[in-house]
RNA sequence: GGUCCUGUAGCUCAGCUGGAUAGAGCAACGGCCUUCUAAGCCGUAGGUCCCAGGUUCGAAUCCUGGCAGGAUCACCA
């Protein structure tokens, strides 16, 4: 139990020793003590004072005092207006420190195993376009938030839903056929889904002209999209496709193949990954059976044509279409197909999609429909829904050209990080090798942080300029402070400074060092936030502030050359614990370190 | 029009299930490297927490109603 919890559980008995009162555990509310005032933890009393039956302070002396009696830790405290100050001894600080140092991983204790089975499906790419800024914000949450639940026990499986089929990547394939000459990768020296996503926008162009053409000829705009030979023939190529087609079906397999490379090249850049990656082509029919089970069951009904759909007047919705007229599914019938699926599949406790948020309708409605079919566990699927990203000019729009191509991001910020870096002239006795290590460490640092320390479910402004600067509220700030400890570490070793395996319970603390100590004390609790609000920028804050409260430790004072043998070796085990609770925050947030920068 | 999300410093964002004088970074200005990495530290300036009511001992936080921005309500995915 951490201190916090045992605080609460002590003034619920000083109110019912005192007072007579039996109060429950969640209405007692123990919070941080504000940095200007003295103590550590806070009571509020107000909430008693209904029964105390006294003002304010004098309800705050009489538990404060109680507390100080009965609770080994709670060393004095205080009390301002309505606030009962507790301030917790320094020997409770250094049990906590070297308790630490002599755990594995510090967020363990975050951990209850056996917590239940979550599947993460994440990043669930088109393979008509390469990745573009929205759906790397995707991918990083994903894999962060993958990495938070396992923190806090779960067992989680990542996995990935390749949207590799659809008139979108007939699209491509025709252009292709159309103006290609036989073009590849190889021969054009291009990543395989920017050479897919060029014969895309190939393709709207041509498409865009024919349409013009058409309508000056005098057809609606309506009837000019549906009658562009161009989009007849991508429709027949669908057809095709769908009908199994041999030629069709090769030329798939092959363009798919260069996108999924490409694809995988930036997810390796992006250093993150799957447990099981599907595809639709292979899972697309699966729902319809399902669907097919439901009408029997009198779920879903038919309508005059022979489509099929679902009823949501219960739930204050529309009907839904489950199965166009001529039998072929639709996005949602998919889904309920591949969710049973991975029921079965896995017996998750818990399914979350990371999925864009102007996509909250349609797994409402998944839901539903799912509950209708008869699944309990319908109600344990969560749409973690992200907010889009905007450029500081507005929306990203493909039309308008202005998308922040992944690769093109990627490498920018590569490019930026070895600038600053070289400019810095701290990495000049590097290896090419390591010095690369080390770009790639910052440059990718810099954009996961700036993008996951905002809350998922804001729209955020993805600003080039800002994203580039590494000093501040950003990733290369930490990993630098990271960097400085781990110097801190080797240069105790070239001085033949020890590390002990206890902090002796007579060194004095000063309020930093306290601090920095509260600060490591608290992960645990953050991690859990994090988990539950599915949150990943819960993690990002902290280890910001754990990082500038550190620098400000290592400013103010020495560790190396401090007064004596113990302080010496109070700040190192200090700094260390600093350092293992970065390196942790930042990988829960796939955050490489640098061990020099 | 219905539903949902957002609105905090010039800009980008924190602010936990209501709690003390609302916090960071960037940008601006001024300091600090013969001392463990200055990608750092310190200071100055900057606020009608969108507006109006309400609940409460107490509201940026909760409720109601506005206003502004965004998303969504397809036989698209």
């Amino acid at each position: 139990m951490n201190i916090e919890a045992r605080i609460v559980s002590k003034v619920q008995k000083a109110l019912l020793e005192l007072y007579d009162t039996d109060m429950a555990s969640e209405k007692i509310q123990v919070q941080r003590t504000r940095k200007d005032f003295t103590g550590d933890f806070t009571v509020v009393v107000f909430p008693f004072l209904g029964f105390t039956k006294r003002p304010p302070e004098q309800t705050g002396e009489e538990i404060g005092q109680f507390l100080k009696e009965k609770v080994d830790e709670i060393s004095d405290f205080n009390v301002i207006k309505g606030f009962l100050n507790l301030i917790i001894g320094n020997d409770f600080w250094l049990r906590f420190l070297n308790s630490m140092h002599q755990r594995g991983h510090i967020y363990d204790f975050a951990l209850e195993s056996g917590q239940g089975k979550i599947v993460v499906e994440y990043s669930s790419p088109n393979t008509n376009k390469p990745l573009h800024l929205g759906h790397i914000r995707n991918n990083l949450l994903g894999f962060s938030i993958s990495r938070i639940l396992e923190a806090t026990g779960h067992e989680v499986k990542k996995v990935n839903l390749v949207n590799d089929r659809g008139i979108h990547i007939c699209k491509s394939m025709l252009a292709w056929q159309k103006w290609g000459q036989g073009e590849t990768p190889e021969s054009k020296g291009v990543k395989g889904d920017h050479l897919v996503g060029d014969y895309y926008v190939l393709f709207d162009q041509e498409y865009k002209r024919q349409v013009a053409e058409l309508t000056e000829k005098g057809y609606t705009r309506e009837e000019a999209e549906k009658e562009a030979p161009l989009m007849k023939e991508a429709r027949q190529m669908l057809h095709r496709w769908e009908q199994d087609d041999a030629q069709t079906v090769e030329l798939w397999k092959k363009m798919n193949g260069w996108v999924l490379e490409g694809f995988e090249q930036t997810y390796q850049a992006l250093g993150i990954d799957f447990d099981r990656v599907y595809y639709e082509s292979q899972v697309y029919k699966l729902g319809k059976e399902q669907v097919q089970k439901g009408l029997e069951a009198g779920a879903f009904f038919t309508g005059k044509d022979g489509s099929v759909w679902a009823d949501m007047a219960d739930e204050a919705l529309d009907q839904k279409l489950l199965l166009r007229s001529d039998g072929t599914s639709v996005y949602i019938t998919q889904d309920i197909g591949t969710a049973i699926q991975r029921y079965q599949e896995f017996d998750f406790d818990q399914h979350i999609y990371v999925v864009g948020n102007e996509q909250k309708y349609h797994f409402q409605v998944l839901k539903i429909l799912l509950g209708k079919l008869g699944y309990e566990w319908a109600e344990n699927l969560h749409h973690l829904a992200y907010g889009m990203v905007e450029l500081p000019e507005g929306k990203m729009k493909s039309r308008e050209g202005t998308v922040v191509d992944a690769d093109d991001l990627i490498d920018e910020m590569l490019q930026t990080a070895e600038t600053m870096t070289r400019e810095s002239g701290k990495v000049g006795d590097f290896s090419d090798a390591e010095k690369n290590r080390i770009y790639h460490s910052i440059g990718l640092g810099a954009l996961k942080y700036f993008i996951l320390k905002v809350d998922p479910k804001k729209n955020m402004t993805f600003d080039p300029k800002e994203s580039v600067d590494f000093n501040g509220n950003t990733g290369p700030f930490i990993q630098y402070s990271y960097a400085r400890i781990n110097s801190l570490i080797q240069k105790a070793g070239e001085r033949n400074i020890s590390v002990p395996e206890q902090v002796k319970a007579s060194t004095p603390i000063n309020d930093k060092e306290i601090q920095l100590i509260k600060l490591i004390h608290q992960f645990p609790s953050f991690i859990q936030d994090a988990a539950s609000e599915m949150n990943p920028a819960v993690i990002a804050n902290f280890v910001y502030e754990l990082a500038r409260e550190f620098n400000q430790f290592y400013h103010e004072y020495s560790v190396l050359s401090a007064e004596d043998e113990q302080l010496v070796q109070l700040r190192m085990v200090l700094s260390i614990q600093v350092s293992r609770v970065i390196r942790e925050a930042m990988w829960l947030l796939g955050i490489d370190l640098p061990e020099r920068m």
